[in-house]
RNA sequence: GGCGGGGUAGCUCAGUUGGUUAGAGCAGCGGAAUCAUAAUCCGCGUGUCGGGGGUUCGAAUCCCUCCCCCGCUACCA
């Protein structure tokens, strides 16, 4: 059995402090639709997703509701495990750090960089707050009455030392900086690249990488007095999704090196910097790619509970459908840059490009070949430059869409690139006028309207990691195999089978109507 | 302040070795068609390419300067 090409991609754990909201959906939705277009195009893929449970702010959101954080992270993980279910992720795992599993992995990466002394025992001084158990860097603040200083929150801060394990992060610096040189794709896209290498340039501080204070967390080996410091404790989790650390398992050796951990901006550093010199110091092999992501924008405001604005997932499916949230967000947003979501905007794409063009599309032609040809797949005769230039575009835009996706994951074009073939496809409709064959020249019809389904049929392929339950139905009416969905199917040589009965057609993409309320 | 990115049609943007009348999608206007989810197709833009100066036969594209916007500038995650 051949072996196949693996692919591991895995979203940010999502820290659950809270509810999910769009911003989370959209993360596990893009992450989704590679995972998907990877498998479609022969990849043996691991998706990981999963929660980040631990740290001083989970901690204290318990304790202000009166429960014990592992009650509390046990609520909201489930509501995170939950959402993966009705956006129908198809994650492979779904890991949370509070698993033994984890705690295993974690004490072990510990372990392994304590035997090769990248971890010393120090102390960390700071600014500290007591009413907001916090440390505050000076620029953050403000000078009182007789020379004391205040939080942003208006405490009063003292200065404290604290024990505490260091990782020896400045060690790291020039290799971190030989790595994005030798790797310029290690994080994308460019901007992000720019931002870590003038960090990185700016001088590295050795990390923090335990607490005392918090009991919270999975503890130092060795010391029961401290926690491990969140973050290396979540960044763990790519590894221990793949059995770490027991490197010698099949799954470890077949999977790792991630090929891209996919997060949200405002996490960059610690997936760039600190996660990198971790792995090398701990002598375990590098992602990658790291790619960051944008944040969304509501109705043009920036999503915050303060404003009220912040969009729950389930509702937003309710009202405008899976996929089309779906589609909406990867054709709307370049991957990579922030976007903006309105109820306008995903109208315009769920009427304009689903329900008008591709929709439209398949109705059309479905329901002449329903009528005219007896519910079955016609027989096509000799094909004109037309038919074939037609097909070719249906057969160009894989490759297109493939590299596209594989040079920044730039699923904005990727569809584009698709779309432009419904948009032929739509004037080819209008060029031949099948309508007006039907009476004049019934073969010539018969030969249209199979280029068209053919043509429908591989878009219906193509599109299937964009939006799954559509092109499913898309494929089913066409009466196309399970068995053959996969982009092999696009290749020259598959074709749909004339005399084929084909279902009764019916609308795949409905349009949007607002309620006149 | 320092470093980086950006300011192109109503909206979102494409346009890097400088060169034919600066493009796409959406929105808008007009027309065609009538197979289809009132969907589709065709046609229509005198845009100071942020302002000013410069280099050049020629600049959105290079140089200088000014204005504006955004990101990063470490231990909350």
């Amino acid at each position: 059995m051949p072996d196949k090409k693996t692919f591991y991609l895995t979203t940010a754990i999502f820290y659950v402090n809270g509810a999910p909201h769009l911003g989370h959906a959209y993360e596990a939705i893009a992450c989704d639709a590679l995972a998907r277009f990877k498998r479609l195009d022969g990849y043996d893929v691991m998706f990981l997703s999963g929660t980040d449970e631990y740290g001083e702010k989970n901690a204290r959101t318990a304790a202000k509701e009166g429960i014990e954080p592992q009650a509390f992270v046990d609520r909201n993980a489930a509501l995170f495990e939950e959402m993966t279910d009705y956006l129908d992720i198809s994650n492979d795992d779904f890991l949370r750090t509070s698993q033994p599993r984890h705690h295993a992995a974690a004490q072990a990466i510990w372990q392994k960089l304590a035997d090769a002394g990248e971890i010393y025992r120090g102390s960390y001084e700071g600014w500290y707050s007591v009413r907001d158990e916090a440390y505050f860097t000076e620029d953050e603040l403000t000078k009182g009455e007789g020379g004391a200083f205040f939080a942003p929150s208006g405490a009063e801060v003292e200065w404290v030392e604290e024990d505490s394990y260091f990782f020896r992060l400045s060690q790291w610096a020039d290799k971190l900086l030989a790595l994005y040189e030798a790797n310029p794709d290690f994080i994308q896209p460019q901007s992000r690249r720019n931002e870590v290498i003038s960090f990185v340039k700016s001088g590295l501080r050795d990390l923090s990488v335990s607490r005392r204070r918090l009991k919270w967390g999975i503890p130092v080996p060795g010391d029961d007095e401290h926690v491990m410091y969140v973050w290396l404790d979540a960044l763990t989790n790519y590894i221990t999704g793949v059995g770490y650390p027991d490197t010698d398992s099949e799954k470890f050796k077949r999977f790792w090196p991630a090929d891209f951990h996919v997060i949200g901006k405002d996490i960059v550093r610690f997936h760039t910097v600190y996660w990198p010199a971790f792995l090398m110091a701990a002598g375990i092999e590098l992602p990658k790619h790291v790619f960051c992501h944008g944040f969304l924008n509501i109705e043009g405001e920036k999503m915050s509970k303060s404003l009220g604005n912040v969009l729950a997932p389930r509702d937003m499916i309710g009202r405008y459908g899976l996929d089309q949230m779906r589609y909406f967000l990867l054709r709307e947003v370049p991957f990579g840059q922030d976007g903006s979501f309105s109820h306008e905007s995903i109208v315009n794409r769920i009427n304009s490009d689903l329900a008008n063009d591709l929709g439209n599309l398949a109705q059309r032609i479905l329901s002449m070949i329903s009528k005219n040809c007896d519910g079955q797949v016609p027989s096509p005769g000799p094909l004109t430059d037309a038919d074939t230039a037609l097909l070719d575009a249906a057969l160009a835009a894989l490759p297109a869409a493939r590299d596209l996706l594989d040079a920044d994951l730039a699923f904005h074009n990727a569809l584009a690139a698709i779309w432009s073939v419904v948009g032929d496809a739509n004037r080819y409709v209008d060029a031949q006028a099948p309508w007006t064959l039907r009476k004049t020249d019934p073969d010539r019809m018969a030969t249209v309207l199979y280029v068209v389904a053919e043509t429908v049929r591989r878009l219906a392929i193509l599109v299937q990691p964009f939006v799954p339950k559509s092109a499913a139905a898309l494929l089913d009416l066409l009466a196309v195999d399970g068995a053959a969905r996969n982009f092999a199917a696009i290749a020259d040589g598959a074709r749909l089978q004339p005399g084929t009965a084909l279902p009764k057609p019916q609308g795949v993409f409905p349009r949007y109507v607002d309620d006149p309320a």
